[in-house]
DNA sequence: GAATCCAATACAGTATTCTATATCACAACT
DNA sequence: AGTTGTGATATAGAATACTGTATTGGATTC
């Protein structure tokens, strides 16, 4: 099920990876199974608030309920201060980015000829570029199209572009087949969406 | 009871009384029970993180994580703003009504069965869910919603139901696959995190 | 006094969380 | 090869969230 929560969920996540805690450390912290939070993590299970709460507790976070016109105040105060020395230049907007990369597939399809690999990404970035990405998902895809830079003209691009073009194909599944507890009917394909 | 989440709990009821909606009101639109409602409100009963937020974003709020050292600022940017009559919207935001229907079709599939195009409407309102809409695709949604809540328990619902699955499914292809590369209004919401 | 709207409460049934314990596969390091 | 630490998973059972529906008593207003 896609929950509304996830959000929460994997900031949470990340934020206990930032600081190198285990699971079973903070499970011991907050008071929870080391199972019970792997399957809220993985999105298994949904967990009740006051476990949430524990959780974000021994995390030092507090859960708070802002009016949704200043979400992007708080947003800015938690940015500012959670990352004093992370140079992430926020410069280039998310659009630009996917036309530099659209703009690159293109240019390397003409150059080497076009590949069941290179249409595949750019088909995906396409439908990334149209989607609500995460800061965690953008900067999956960032580092992909930053190595796809990087490789371009090497020697061996051919199994790197097939690696990025695998990463982000699974990115999309991901996101446009977020359920991972419905009993899967026979008629969905693993792969490609069952759309025509 | 006396829990982590008490405050949390106190702080949206009284919110919800200064904006005069009734437990029931807020249960329509938030897609809970007003016994629900009742019981967390009172402590009887703990819900789960996304009841609770369900609840909220119904309420016009953001449930946020904070780091604890900056509570007291977050604090004094909202209290600033205060509520002197903060009223909410007669119109439902995409997002509730997104909820909505993913719960109508939960419903529909607890009580008459699932079928493929059932699975096939859920699958592709979690997805439309998280893409930017433009105003004629969202108000597309929206007819097929209404129209699937007109019918839900009508004899001939059948047909409906799939003629609803087809459109929906339409629309998602046209948006995953679009056929020239198209621009798209970037605008990032909510999702915020403090990156690692 | 009747009619509303409100919140609280009850109750039956289902679905899910949550605990506790254990295991597995995969690393990294000795 | 063995040890250790990681996260994912399995299973079984107790607890409880959640739905739906319905009723209650209180406060209003006509």
């Amino acid at each position: 099920m896609a929950y509304q929560s996830e959000n929460l969920i994997a900031q949470a996540r990340e934020i206990r990876e930032a600081s190198r805690v285990s699971q079973r450390a903070l499970s011991e912290r907050a008071g929870l199974t080391q199972s019970h939070i792997s399957q809220i993590e993985s999105g298994k299970m949904e967990p009740g608030l006051s476990s949430f709460i524990d959780l974000t507790r021994a995390l030092d976070l507090e859960v708070m309920l802002v009016p949704k016109k200043l979400v992007p105040a708080v947003l800015g105060l938690v940015k500012a201060q959670a990352t004093p020395d992370m140079h992430i230049h926020a410069g280039q907007p998310n659009d630009k980015r996917f036309a530099r990369a659209e703009r690159l597939v293109k240019k390397m399809k003409h150059l080497y000829g076009s590949s069941a690999d290179l249409d595949r990404i750019e088909d995906t970035l396409r439908f990334l570029r149209r989607v609500n990405l995460r800061d965690q998902e953008m900067q999956l895809v960032r580092e992909l199209i930053a190595r796809l830079e990087r490789y371009q003209a090497s020697a061996q691009a051919a199994p790197v572009v097939r690696d990025i073009a695998q990463n982000l194909q699974r990115l999309r599944n991901s996101i446009a087949h977020p359920a991972p507890s419905e009993p899967r009917p026979a008629y969905s394909l693993d792969d490609g969406d069952a759309d025509a």
